[in-house]
DNA sequence: ATGATTTGACCTTG
DNA sequence: CAAGGTCAAATCAT
């Protein structure tokens, strides 16, 4: 409302009538366009310096935060922009049902919406697994799976249908994202590698765990490790350790103003290593020493503890105040 | 040969 | 029962 307003006027004049309510309204879809191609074109970015910059630990460690900041930051403004109250009286050319998908579950809800002239360009990788016509749209709706459906169980889907036949310009689709990603390779790298340093052998049952943690942020990991703190198996505790590393390196990067202090603990410290001056920010493969011994979290020296009796949680709150943290938590998807 | 896409059938939901 | 979502065999592209 107060964007709109704000737009309305300095478009210039703000004398009521219909032509100025039209006026911000195109304002408003402009504004609206224009952070969605730089969020496409972020997510693009980002996919080729991820890709490019692989395995060159602090640089892609740092350009994928980066970018997530950048990604993230045009996430808010659309999500600002999108909400009722801002929103313009509502006369977007939506196809017929699209906005009231019946999908029955859980998963019932988007949890992002686009409306763009690129549908495919939003940086992750998808696999067309069918294509419906929908009464009342002449557009028929294709439906996606990610592409690690399978290989890493992620269960982030989406559904584009065109909505406008662009009238000379590209035309538009409504994109409608279901499930968070959890397979996201600058998250699962690193964790796999982690894993598999410290000694984890990456069968079925360890990826997805190790899949569980990563995909279920900060908060879900607390559980996840509370629950699981009965667990026998060494490999298995040394699985969850080395998960949590991961999200934690992340979540370290998330929150880099937020205390005004970066004095928080590097997680790259090993333990008793050769100092390579670790990477200021650098990621998780330094969260697991290179002789596989057990890893620091934020600074913790889990080597000697035993993890069943190790209050996780705990060691959170002693190297962060756990309340600076968000809690959707994980920061890569 | 392998992986992605197409497309009709089947399933689920309201 | 109709509409939408998913599956899987057939087809296509590389």
């Amino acid at each position: 409302m107060q964007t709109q307003s704000r737009l309305a006027m300095s478009g210039g004049g703000g004398s009521g009538g219909s032509s100025s309510s039209s006026a911000s309204e195109d304002e408003h879809e402009a504004v609206i366009r224009e952070l969605t191609r730089g969020h496409e074109l972020t997510a693009q970015l980002r996919a080729e310096a991820l890709r490019a910059l692989r395995g060159q630990g602090q640089a892609e460690a740092t350009a994928a935060f980066i970018l997530q900041e950048v990604s993230r930051a045009f996430t808010v403004c659309l999500s600002i922009m999108s909400s009722p109250a801002r929103a313009p009286p509502p006369t977007m050319e939506m196809p017929a049902p699209a906005l009231a998908p019946r999908r029955g579950r859980d998963d019932s809800i988007p949890r992002e919406q686009r409306r763009t002239s690129s549908p495919h360009s939003d940086g992750y990788q998808w696999r067309k697994y069918g294509q419906k016509r929908i009464t009342k749209s002449p557009f028929p709706r294709c439906y996606y799976k990610c592409s690690f459906h399978r290989e890493r169980s992620c269960r982030a889907t989406k559904q584009v249908q065109q909505c406008s036949d662009g009238d000379g310009h590209p035309p538009q689709y409504v994109v409608m994202y279901f499930n968070e990603h959890t397979c996201d390779t600058a998250a699962w790298e690193p964790a796999a590698a982690a894993a598999a340093s410290s000694g984890v052998p990456l069968d079925d049952l360890s990826r997805s765990r190790l899949q569980a943690v990563l995909g279920q942020g900060q908060q879900g990991a607390r559980a996840l490790l509370l629950d699981e703190r009965g667990v026998q198996e060494e490999h298995e505790r040394r699985l969850l350790v080395s998960s949590l590393a991961c999200v934690l390196g992340g979540q370290q990067q998330q929150s880099p103003a937020g205390s005004g202090t970066t004095t928080a603990v590097d997680p790259a410290v090993n333990v008793g290593q050769e100092q390579e001056p670790p990477p200021p920010r650098a990621r998780t493969p330094a969260a697991v020493d290179a002789a596989g011994e057990m890893p620091r979290i934020i600074g913790v020296d889990v080597a000697g503890l035993d993890v069943m009796d190790y209050d996780v949680t705990d060691a959170l709150c002693l190297a962060h105040s756990y309340d600076d943290l968000p809690d959707d938590g994980f920061p890569f998807c």
